[in-house]
Formats: structure tokens, C-alpha cells, sequence
DNA sequence: GTCATTTAAGTGCAGTTTGCATATAGTGTC
DNA sequence: GACACTATATGCAAACTGCACTTAAATGAC
């Protein structure tokens, strides 16, 4: 057996991690063991292979990628992924979904510095004390 | 009891719900309820109280913010969240988390251009993705 | 040949998180 | 009291995660 050397490194949000692995995908087919090592390359570590395996596989069910196998090359055999029309939609969504989510974030810390003089509706109780 | 008004909408990864609530606590404080409610007006929908909440204790748990009971006003009993130290650090990383996450999918998608391009010289197809 | 190693994918299981429904409790109105 | 609104929380099944372990084909060492 191979030595363990699945680091269990700076874990990335798992949303994150599919979109990652779309992205590798797009316009390219590659198989699990290959896009790990691109993880790797890339930074993120070497993912435990039973997470990555299963992610795939599940992201398969849900229609964002599909696979088959590959026997033509040596050794064990590859299961092949590629990106499906789903696949390549969500991954221009999650662009979109992102930069949502950065103004939706600038828009609540903005909010922060008006809702300190109006919002104080019923009693005027200032007694927020912001513990540090 | 109320009616059943907590519409399973749009639905967000809860990393970004956890954002979201801590941008909203950046510099005020507030109570679950009207946090709901503000997440709400900012358009996504009513989150169920029961993941909120409990996402809310979950993430004082790890120290992004700190609650305490506000009992000067009417109705019931309130707690009070504020941001953390901690917290606020964890907003910041965050932002930083986001862009390169942002870069490294543009990287992933430029890969495979070169990868198609230096096995297909042929075809010119280019994406282009790239915005920052 | 056979033994360890590398490549490649997958399963088992305990612990955690999530979605949804439901419970609890204070206050004001009729 | 009955009811609605505010406010927080719990119960439970389903899904997900991390970690360890298993299977299996090929390669190189001996």
C-alpha cells in the first residue's frame, strides 16, 4: 500500500471545490486521480481521495459532469470526466453567483454606518453594548 | 402561530450565508430575527428560522461572534449577536478567499485552452472568462 | 515467479450539518 | 380566553464529510 500522503491540508469550502473541478473540466477530459494531482500543483493539497471520488461521482448524479470509462491506456482503469451543457451553465452561474455575493456582502457592511442614526425605531435604548 | 411564510427559496452555500450574517454585523449589532428579516429585503427570501438560528449559535460556537440577551425591550427576549474579533478577521480572509478562488478558476479554464490548443492547433475557439 | 510499489477507484462508518416541521414563550388586541 | 405577532429553539431523518480501509491492474526489483 502507498504511503498516507493525503494531507489533510487549508480545506477549501466544498462549493468551491466543484466549481474548481468544473472549471478544470471545462473544455478538457480528465479522470479523478489526474485532477487531484492538479489540485495539488495548483495548492490545495492532496484532498483525501474518498472525499474527491465521491464528490465526483455525486456531481455526476446531479448531472454537472459525466464519465466513462477509459481502458485503452496502461494500468487500472480511468473513469473519464468530462463537463455536460448543465455542468458548463452552472459554472457561468457560480460567476455570476460570486459577484453577488461580493456586493451583497459591500451593500450589508455600507448599511452598517446609516442603521446606527435611523433605525432605532421603538425605544431609544442605547444600550448595545458591543462586546470587544 | 404564525403562518408558514418561510418560503425554501433561492438558496445560498451557507459559507456565504455565514458572510452574509457577519457583513450584516459588522459594525452594529442585532438579534436573529431582524437578521432574517434584513437577508429578506436584500432578496433572499425567508431563511428557515430553525437553520438560521441555529447556523447563529453554531457560529458564536467558533468565535465569529458573541451574544448576549436583550431583555430592556417589549416582547420576547432577544439576543443580541456582535462580531468578534475573530470574526472580523474571518470576514476580511474571506474577501481574500473570494478573489482567489476567482483567479484560480480562471487559471483552471486558461489550462485547458492551452492544453485543446497544443493538441488541436486547428481550432481557434477561445473563451473568453477572464474578468476581475 | 513473487513481492512491494504506484496508479486508480471505491466502500464503511462515525460524526457533523442540513432541511423541514414542530415546540416554547412573551406581548398586545379583541 | 383566543388569537396573532415576535423571537428563539429543538427533534429527527437525510445528506454530507473526514478518515481509514479495500480492491484491482500494471510496473519494477529481486
Amino acid at each position: 500500500m502507498a504511503e498516507d500522503n493525503e494531507t489533510p491540508n487549508a480545506k477549501i469550502p466544498s462549493e468551491m471545490l466543484r466549481a474548481h473541478l468544473l472549471a478544470l473540466l471545462k473544455n478538457w477530459s480528465g479522470y479523478g486521480y489526474e485532477l487531484a494531482n492538479k489540485l495539488e500543483e495548483a495548492g490545495y493539497g492532496r484532498y483525501n481521495s474518498g472525499t474527491l471520488y465521491r464528490t465526483l461521482r455525486q456531481m455526476e448524479k446531479t448531472g454537472l459532469i459525466s464519465s466513462m470509462w477509459d481502458t485503452s491506456s496502461d494500468g487500472p482503469a480511468r473513469r473519464i470526466y468530462s463537463l455536460t451543457k448543465t455542468g458548463s451553465l452552472f459554472l457561468n452561474n457560480w460567476f455570476t453567483l460570486l459577484d453577488m455575493h461580493k456586493a451583497t456582502l459591500n451593500s450589508f457592511m455600507k448599511m452598517a454606518e446609516n442603521v446606527t442614526e435611523s433605525c432605532d425605531k421603538s425605544s431609544s435604548s442605547q444600550e448595545k453594548n458591543v462586546d470587544s
